[in-house]
DNA sequence: CTGTTAGCGCATTCAC
DNA sequence: GTGAATGCGCTAACAG
């Protein structure tokens, strides 16, 4: 742990200079095919690498990225970060976790430590009552995920689609009284969006619309089944797999079983409780990569922030 | 973020050398009152924060930690993250997050980077594969989670006391025909641990062991439920909240409601879904933090590795 | 192509 | 008590 070599043994070793060693370690060009491969074959030899720290002090990054999710136990950020962390190790980037617990007070306080710790870059899950002015410092090196904001890098998933897509499939099976149970529209992505596409679907079909949004929770779910049911029901769409499992609770209960179910996002939890539910999966997995890759991409001043949308598809 | 002062700058701005800010900075002794208090008045009014990379580079520890669950969706680990996290920061260290799909080697060829990469300490929620020898290296800054090993520092749950206290409670309501539902014993604590302590109840109240131990996955306890259950049975101990969740949707959906169950592990999700179900707390939310305490205290030498059992108690 | 030199920001002697 | 000098491991000029 504490006898580490430096570039300055792999150079004694290997009889080279240390600024050729730096420059086989940073691939540059201008050193020749045989140096390279013998340096190539001491540093392997000897499990040689650098100090990030020393790197770092030399204005290079410290390639340390931070991921803020909203909770840990967040199914569908979940499946994000699942792929987001092997593409950060992959490129030698550290992520670090924070949870914000939906508050823009906490994530505030941890943008300001991490500007203190020089960090590279950060992945937010955006929720409600986080502002552009505490993500200004961070524009160029920040990605926005199931958010966006105007000249800020975003990952989102297509809410349009995904309620678009449910409906129609809901539609086509014959279903002509759909209710909706979804999110506050302070909730500018999961509330408003989805809520407004189920508003057009149901314009554009002549379809009665019948909608709670009690917010996120299971136990909102489970709660607010009973407010958009009627005897006509035979579809009820849910804005989340989270609200989708607190309805089932419910229906189950009361031994409702006349009603289809669909909801957006299929979590693996969500395909074993209830298979029997028609979801879409609105892309979590890809998600997560592809914030990673971007969010790298602009470090490296190799991408300007863009706004990336999640195509969805049906399960 | 560029321009960063430095100690230099608070140095000449306060009027004093490098030395002395880095005194006051590292709250070293031999510094006269007024001018600590006229130095600490600059930084915080400049916002000064020393360079992480500087520091580490000094020999000092780069204060970043790892954290090695085996899946970001277990609930039981997310409960124990959940406070490890905070501890972390409160004390300045940075949690990285690695995911070990319960691949022993996948955590070996993590524990390979994270010592390339000079990591402070690390947290391992172990599970089956994970031998004494790829953690041999890491013996003086390492914390397993729920699973222990001579030698090295450990936070456990108390799976005996868990299973005999619900055990006992089933017992109290009546119940003489209970089965069980569990991990295979290659799985040491929540397979093995668990199961005996079943075993023992059963005998010292002369009950009729009926056990199965399939695996982890809400799915396994679904599928074997049936394979447990007689016409005498009326209660059912899971070893796990996953396996319980499993073993109702099977019971709800044959339409079994005279079945007490009974599982380890009071999650959210759980609670929510069946509130019926008696549970204990293994205490995850304290193994959390008691994890991360303990770490830090081995990485600033300030404790030897130590066994520490976390007390299980009746939700 | 390659070696030498000079710092990066900080902690740590060692003088004063 | 305090400041000046030294070097951590590395990269970036600049020489050869």
């Amino acid at each position: 742990m504490q006898n580490r070599l430096t570039i300055k043994d792999i150079a004694r070793l290997s009889g080279v200079g240390k600024s050729t060693v730096s420059r086989v370690l940073n691939n540059e060009s201008g050193v020749s095919e045989r140096t390279r491969e013998r340096i190539e074959a001491v540093m392997l030899q000897h499990g040689f690498s650098p100090s990030r720290s020393a790197r770092a002090m030399r204005g290079q990054s410290d390639k340390v990225v931070a991921i803020i999710v909203t909770r840990l136990d967040s199914l569908s950020e979940n499946l994000a970060v699942q792929t987001m962390l092997p593409a950060f190790y992959e490129r030698g980037y550290d992520p670090i976790m924070i949870e914000s617990q939906f508050s823009p007070a906490l994530v505030e306080e941890h943008l300001g430590m991490l500007s203190r710790r020089n960090i590279d870059g950060v992945v937010l899950f955006g929720f409600t009552g986080i502002t552009d002015a505490m993500l200004a410092p961070w524009q160029p090196t920040l990605v926005l995920l199931a958010r966006d904001a105007s000249g800020f890098a975003s990952v989102c998933y297509d809410d349009e689609g995904a309620i678009q897509t449910l409906m129609q499939r809901l539609y086509d099976q014959g279903h002509r009284h759909i209710s909706y149970l979804g999110v506050p529209h302070s909730d500018v992505t999961t509330g408003k969006r989805r809520h407004e596409a189920y508003l057009a679907f149901c314009k554009k079909r002549k379809i009665n619309p019948v909608a709670a949004l009690p917010g996120l929770a299971m136990k909102q779910g489970y709660d607010n089944v009973a407010r958009v049911m009627n005897s006509d029901t035979t579809a009820l769409l849910c804005a989340t797999d989270t609200l989708a499992i607190g309805a089932s609770k419910y229906l189950q209960e009361q031994r409702i079983d006349t009603v289809q179910l669909a909801s957006v996002g299929n979590t693996p939890l969500m395909k074993f409780l209830h298979p029997e539910i028609i979801t879409v999966d609105p892309g979590y997995a890809e998600a997560g990569s592809r914030a990673a890759q971007q969010l790298i991409e602009q470090i490296n001043g190799h991408a300007e922030p863009r706004q990336i949308v999640i195509p969805a598809r049906l399960a």
